[in-house]
RNA sequence: CGGGAUGUAGCGUAGUCCGGUCAUCGCGCCUGGUUUGGGACCAGGAGGUCGCAAGUUCGAAUCUUGCCAUCCCGACCA
């Protein structure tokens, strides 16, 4: 449309030969440290060094960089539309939670007061000595505010307001913000003392309803991970040790990263009538009987950037899936004259048209300062799914070159048909990196009845299912001498016979242990 | 927070044991020219409170103490 305009008054289109909107600040060493050599140096150097992370002047908090927050504003727009889709909607509670509000439900408060930052004061003043300011003891809190680490107690004190009468539920809740847990020790979007998530927060008549809701949105993070992020993941539930502080059950997804270590990848919480007893949130039924409400609280986080840098990446560097990637195609123009510039990037900036009528996200890297070969490698080290490369040869013959990401195979393709062709390219990858990491977890997932051999895998790496007699004692027994834990016990799991890995005593099922972040 | 290691220019490093023109080298950065289908080359140039703070000394990157940060291993966790 805008085309169309500039064209009738005759106006140049404004076309800025640099574009220069790719960080010149792109740095690092010719070689990626393997993921044999050091897997954690491997998966720190590609989140500095592809742009995604850093480290900032805040002890455990990281600074997300525009190519990093742009694939989480990726996954933001996939999750809020799959959340809107099953009924929910946005709302935003405070960061600051009253300290006698966290403690109202006493699990929550247990789980969760080890690694509370907590605000005291409101006012600084000049330091009496001269040396820059100080907290002005004068203005101390009558109560002192927990930055939350999570909503529920601020929000089911919210939700007694709103909620009467059965026809006020369901209530459901999300909300996009940050979160904050004083961690021991951090690792870039892994773990992180500030990290940003959503978490989902909803208010039912009945248990059932509740549990429904818990297990539907489980769903939509299994379905988010397999189909967006093309992790396999394992569904399933935690044992009574692993719940999250509160809840009745919680349901969680479990994924495996490239050194065999499991990873939580998003959890959902039944958390019965815990929180609406302790918010004393009631409400009156059709049957004008008065009732606690049930709720669900779920949420995934910034860590998901750590599980996908670690299902796909390779020695070479990051690898995205192109759902998901902050642009799925980079062309490359190639030339020589200042003419050949003009031509290759004027036929660049055609194709990057038409991929985009079809949705394509495409970046002309029209930078002049650098060569071919430096953006080659630039761009697979962060990842792109799809190169395209057009020189002088190309327009000649109205073909370009295109590189995946994943397998690193190039074709010459006809400019004619080319998008179609990328289109079915980029579901190749996407289904390829799925499909991939789906072998790679299953080649490392066992099954074993002998302690001997339960120890000799998990140091080999991967998931195993093995019995286990039920009892904390023995999981906690399990995770002193073997450092594995029960990541979950599967949803899909076929009941068995069997005895215990460690004790012997009897047991109904495998549940699924590994070595975890 | 416990054990171990490290901290020198934007990044990676030499020098630290044996204090004294030592602040070394590579990448990157800037300027000019030649280049451009897989990380260009030549010439010139800029850039450092040697993590921070005290102390020892005529003199500290180097020795001492404290603090901070990062990495690895534990405990904790999304």
């Amino acid at each position: 449309m805008f085309g169309l305009v500039a064209k009738c008054v005759n106006l140049p289109q404004y076309e800025p030969k640099f574009t220069n909107t790719i960080p010149q600040l792109f740095s690092m060493s010719k070689e990626l440290t393997t993921r044999e050599e050091n897997y954690s140096k491997w998966y720190n150097d590609i989140v500095t060094k592809a742009d995604l992370a850093d480290n900032s002047a805040v002890r455990g908090c990281m600074v997300i960089k525009p190519y990093g927050y742009a694939i989480w504003e990726k996954m933001q727009q996939a999750l809020d539309k799959m959340f809107k889709d099953t009924g929910h909607v946005n709302a935003y509670f405070p960061l600051f939670i009253p300290k006698s509000f966290l403690s109202k439900e006493a699990a929550h408060i247990e789980g969760f007061a080890k690694e509370c930052a907590v605000v005291t004061h409101y006012r600084l003043k000049n330091d009496p000595d001269g040396k820059g300011v100080i907290v002005d003891p004068d203005a101390k809190l009558e109560e002192e505010l927990i930055v939350r680490p999570t909503s529920e107690t601020i929000i089911w004190n919210t939700y007694r307001d709103w909620i009467q009468s059965y026809r006020d539920l369901p209530l459901l809740i999300n909300q996009w913000a940050n979160v904050v847990r004083w961690e021991m020790r951090t690792r870039l979007f892994l773990r992180t003392a500030e990290f940003l998530w959503q978490e989902g927060h909803t208010a039912h008549a009945t248990a059932e309803e509740a549990v429904i809701e818990t297990e539907k949105m489980l769903e939509v993070y299994a379905t988010f991970a397999e189909e967006f992020m093309a992790i396999p993941v394992i569904k399933g539930v935690k044992t009574a040790s692993e719940r999250f502080a509160g809840a009745v059950e919680t349901y969680c997804i479990e994924a495996m990263m490239q050194d065999g270590k499991a990873l939580q990848a998003g959890t959902s919480h039944f958390l019965g009538q815990n929180f609406a007893k302790a918010f004393e949130v009631k409400f009156t039924g059709k049957d004008g009987k008065l009732d606690y409400v049930w709720a669900t609280s779920w949420g995934v986080s910034t860590r998901l950037m750590g599980a996908l840098i670690m299902s796909h990446s390779d020695d070479k560097g990051l690898v995205l899936p192109p759902k998901l990637a902050a642009f799925q195609v980079v062309i490359v123009p190639i030339y020589r004259s200042d003419e050949e510039y003009t031509a290759v990037c004027d036929a660049g900036r055609n194709i990057k048209k038409d991929l985009e009528r079809f949705g394509v996200s495409v970046k002309l890297d029209d930078r002049d300062t650098h060569k071919p070969g430096f953006k080659f490698n630039e761009h697979e080290f962060r990842g792109v799914p799809l190169r395209i490369a057009i020189g002088p040869r190309d327009i000649a013959n109205g073909t370009v070159e295109v590189a995946r990401r994943d397998t690193f195979e190039k074709e010459v393709l006809q400019i004619q048909d080319l998008s179609t062709k990328v289109i079915h390219l980029l579901e190749q990858i996407q289904s390829n990196l799925y499909n991939r990491a789906l072998t790679y977890r299953d080649e490392r997932t066992y099954r074993t009845d002998s302690w001997d051999e339960f120890l000799t895998l998990l140091d080999k790496g991967g998931f195993i299912y093995a019995h286990w007699d039920g009892t904390p004692e023995t999981e906690q027994k399990i995770k002193e001498m073997t450092k594995a834990t029960i990541r979950c016990i599967p949803l899909d799991n076929p009941k068995e016979d069997g005895k215990c890995i460690l004790t012997g005593n009897p047991s109904t099922q495998r549940v699924l242990f590994a070595r975890a972040y």
